[in-house]
DNA sequence: TACATACAC
DNA sequence: AATGGTGTATGTA
């Protein structure tokens, strides 16, 4: 193989000032890395600087490099004033014996594992090129055009870990992984056992690998090791936090970014259908797990990446209680121009430590297995039970949790229903009413799905979880063999939390298992069809025979029906709302867009949020500045001021765009931020939120107990306070008149007519399709919440005005005028069925393809609705639906 | 402690 | 045309 190609690229910087600019772009890429010596640095540098250079990927990375400059010099000064003992305490030594394992099918042939748009790791004969992890795969084709691209392919790397680990497990039944191929391994006892050194020991891990895994390598190192105290921290969970993130791909029509930014509701849209709190509850509920915090991670199109926290009054894992959550942190940082959102939640503990154990004991003949299998008529349901009841209704969160637990889950739910219950349909904590699940409950057929596979697999019992060739079912099957393994093999240790033998047996308990069930929350969350990329990544994940693909992909199937139905009557009416953010791996071309509303491709992003006011504009989520972002090769650059300020984005973006304010399109003014903006005190940073979950006082804490707990969750997480309230519709009053429209005034009557205070029991959550409850059936814990007439949602507190989930008033059944008209109606509407909007003039041509004119029922609800706001309103029974499942 | 960010893999 | 997703550690108020 011929080296790397002296640069062959004519890469002249135009008009640079700085004779060879790629210099000065420190990338990671340039780094060497094993294998990587040798490689023409410069010419690297000058790729990837060439094909960077007008991105915002590229921005992004030069303010991030003056941020670190700036920390450097910082720390610079300060280490001249450091005593010695300072100096010695900021030291660590490393304490592992890290492992890995990396195998070169091919010696000749320049191969990266990856793709186009990131490549995972690369060959040595690839390396050589410059072309390594982190890298952009286009980046890496251009360094080296021979270079072959091997697809991810989890499944085998977790099968070969697995037969790694096993070999770790002889020295260490309780190391921790770090990642797949990755672990650390505390050797202390098996060197006193076998009266053998660290090295010793380093050489016969490296022969048992290699004869046991098929040829695998594993470089080992060994250090002094002082981790015995984390082997006794058995009452943490192993893993720390678990997340969801997706990045968005770009979108779109200008159209309809202008439409998603003016209004509040698009934000809903976007998370729900990136269903990353769905896939996020589904994980945690594999796990068995619950979070106290909830962070919601946004990267901006500027690459620029923020987090925003609150915790929780106490641990929860549905997508109804965490779903607000998100929703209450995203909507303060609105407007924004994402290119990526994410969801997490930390502070994790086990659900049901020691239920877990008897539920693996359930798939047994003792007595007590017998009285917990499904089926038996004498298990309780989950919500009879006690303990679950003080956990979730009263119940500080202090306090070891399972400890003072007397296996007395004699009522524990079976694991079916559990599967179910965690998948969603568990009743709201603190609703008084706690709503059983009941024979004439159906769940939705991805909870059917969910619970049926559950439910076979833990039939099935730990001896079918062995897999022929060790690979683990994964998710909750696979958690609840290896909890059985370990249960047993650690002398049952059932209080409390899982012992470490337990976690080894999990695989160090912290890495997660990417195939089966991750794969098909995966796809779903993508709202990926048959012959998606994503899909075909990961469908070898699918075990054969668990039956776990065929349901997957009958609920697929609905969800596709569903949207896609959505989409096109939203965008053959050339609405722009058809799509409200579409994911990776979406094909953008579906859902017969006429021509005449074609999405543009200038490759923008999303765009949600009040004020954005176009799409080639983007707000700094942290300033509230708004900043038209250049077009591709057009617009001036913003300058991205040096100035070294504290605090991240808060500080020095922020500063540099106020400094770059200039460059303001003149008529672009007019939203909120701009007040700010004239006072000339740049926010150094947007206040956090308020950790006001409830009242501020009482639910300050964990300690949410007795009968208030239900009305301040409740307040806590479906209202904002009514100072807020006021304040936000101050905004929106105030962004009206900007518009110059008359101010949105409710209904005369705030309770006139349309406010039903709900009542009686919510019905059952309808499966996806079927048509279900009629507006202001909704229910609650009998404290007088009442209905929204627009969206339906049920359980907004007396107190409140505004609807927490569609922001409509109370009492109102309008919707807020918020978004301009659709495009289709300025065109001309021929259909006499004048629904609502009236008549919007013109002459000729647009005919709404639904043909009989502008209102449809709904099958959900039997509203009437217009048809540009059809797939809204669908969207908006989907974001209910999770809102009120569970809610009792 | 709670939140925000940096960074490793 | 195009720069990921998940998890942990650490700094700061």
């Amino acid at each position: 193989m011929p080296g790397p190609a002296p640069a062959t690229a004519p890469v002249a910087p135009p008009g640079a000032s700085a004779p060879a600019p790629w210099l000065d772009y420190r990338s990671v890429f340039t780094n060497a890395k094993a294998g990587m010596e040798g490689v023409d640095k410069e010419h690297v540098q000058r790729v990837v600087y060439e094909m960077s250079k007008d991105s915002a990927h590229y921005r992004n990375e030069q303010r991030k490099q003056a941020q670190v400059d700036a920390r450097i010099a910082k720390l610079r000064e300060r280490s001249e004033h450091l005593t010695p003992a300072e100096l010695a305490a900021a030291t660590r030594s490393k304490l592992f014996i890290p492992s890995s394992h990396s195998r070169a099918a091919q010696k000749q042939v320049p191969m990266a594992v990856g793709g186009m748009g990131m490549i995972s790791t690369a060959n040595y004969v690839a390396r050589r090129f410059g072309v390594r992890s982190a890298m952009p795969g286009f980046i890496g084709k251009r360094l080296c055009p021979q270079l072959v691209f091997v697809p991810l392919d989890f499944s085998r790397y977790q099968a070969a870990a697995e037969r790694v680990r096993a070999v770790f497990r002889l020295f260490d039944p309780a190391f921790e992984t770090g990642g797949l191929d990755e672990a650390a391994l505390d050797v202390t006892e098996h060197c006193s056992r076998e009266g053998c050194t660290g090295e010793q020991a380093a050489a016969e891990l490296r022969r048992l690998v290699r004869e046991t895994c098929g040829g695998l390598t594993c470089s080992v190192g060994v250090a002094a090791n002082k981790m015995l105290a984390k082997a006794d921290t058995s009452a943490e969970p192993g893993r720390k936090g678990i997340s969801c993130e997706r990045t968005f791909r770009n979108m779109s029509a200008p159209a309809q970014q202008e439409a998603m930014a003016r209004q509040v509701r698009a934000v809903v849209r976007v998370v729900v259908r990136a269903r990353l709190v769905e896939s996020l509850a589904a994980e945690m509920a594999e796990e068995g797990i619950e979070g106290r915090n909830v962070t919601l991670k946004l990267k901006l199109a500027t690459f620029e990446v923020c987090t925003r926290a609150v915790t929780l009054p106490r641990h929860m894992r549905t997508a109804a209680d965490i779903l607000p959550a998100v929703l209450r942190l995203l909507r303060n940082e609105m407007p924004l121009t994402l290119r990526l959102m994410g969801v997490r939640m930390a502070a994790l503990r086990k659900r049901w430590p020691a239920l877990d154990a008897l539920r693996v004991n359930a798939a047994g003949s003792s007595p007590l297995a017998r009285f917990l299998r499904p089926g038996s008529s004498s298990a309780g349901h989950p919500n009879s039970h006690p303990q679950q009841q003080q956990q979730e209704q009263q119940r500080p969160s202090t306090g070891p949790p399972g400890g003072s637990g007397r296996p007395g889950c004699a009522s524990a739910p079976p694991p079916s229903s559990a599967a179910a219950a965690e998948a969603g349909m568990r009743p709201a904590a603190g609703s008084a009413a706690t709503r059983t699940t009941e024979p004439g409950d159906s769940p939705p057929p991805r909870e059917q799905a969910a619970a049926a596979a559950a439910a076979r697999a833990a039939g099935a019992g730990p001896a079918a979880s062995g897999g022929a060739d060790g690979r683990a079912f994964g998710g909750f099957a696979a958690a609840v063999a290896a909890a059985a393994v370990g249960g047993a093999a650690g002398g049952g240790g059932w209080g409390g939390f899982m012992a470490p033998a337990v976690r080894g047996a999990e695989g160090g308990g912290r890495s997660r298992t990417p195939s089966p069930g991750r794969g098909g929350t995966l796809g779903l969350g993508l709202g990926l069809r048959p012959g998606d990329r994503y899909e075909d990544r990961y469908e070898d994940g699918y075990e054969d025979g668990d039956g776990l693909d065929e349901e997957v992909d009958e609920y697929g199937a609905q969800r596709l029906q569903h949207e896609t139905a959505c989409d096109e009557a939203a965008w053959a009416c050339g609405d722009g709302y058809g799509r409200g953010g579409m994911m990776e791996g979406e094909e953008g071309e579906e859902g017969g867009a006429d021509e005449g509303q074609q999405r543009g491709d200038d490759g923008d992003v999303v765009c949600i949020g009040d004020g954005a006011e176009g799409p080639h504009q983007a707000a700094c989520a942290w300033g509230g500045v708004l900043v038209p972002e250049p077009h591709q090769g057009r617009g001036q650059q913003q300058p991205l001021g040096g100035v070294a300020e504290e605090g991240g984005c808060g500080g020095q973006g922020a500063a540099a765009r106020w400094a770059g304010g200039g460059s303001r399109e003149p008529g672009a003014g007019g939203d909120w931020a701009e007040g700010e903006a004239q006072q000339g005190q740049p926010p150094a940073k947007r206040p956090r939120l308020a950790q006001d979950w409830g009242t501020g006082d009482a639910c300050g804490g964990a300690d949410v107990s007795g009968a208030a707990a239900a009305d301040l969750l409740e307040l806590g997480h479906r209202g904002l306070g009514q100072q807020q309230q006021q304040q936000e519709r101050r905004q929106w009053q105030q962004w009206q008149q900007q518009q110059g429209q008359q101010p949105w005034e409710p209904p005369s009557a705030l309770d006139g007519g349309g406010c039903a205070v709900a009542t009686a029991a919510a019905p059952a959550a309808a499966p996806a399709g079927a048509s279900s409850t009629g507006p202001g059936a909704g229910a609650g814990a009998g404290g007088g919440m009442w209905a929204c007439r627009v969206c339906t949602f049920a359980s907004n507190r007396r107190q409140l005005l505004r609807c927490e989930v569609c922001d409509c008033l109370k009492g109102s059944t309008q919707a807020p005028p918020g978004p301009p008209p659709p495009a289709w109606a300025s065109v001309a509407m021929p259909s006499a069925a004048a629904g609502g909007g009236g008549s919007e003039g013109g002459g000729g041509g647009g005919v709404c393809p639904e043909g009989q004119g502008r209102q449809r029922p709904c099958p959900e609800c039997g509203a009437d609705v217009d048809v540009p706001r059809w797939a809204e309103h669908q969207d908006w029974h989907l974001a209910l639906r999770l809102c009120k499942e569970g809610m009792g």
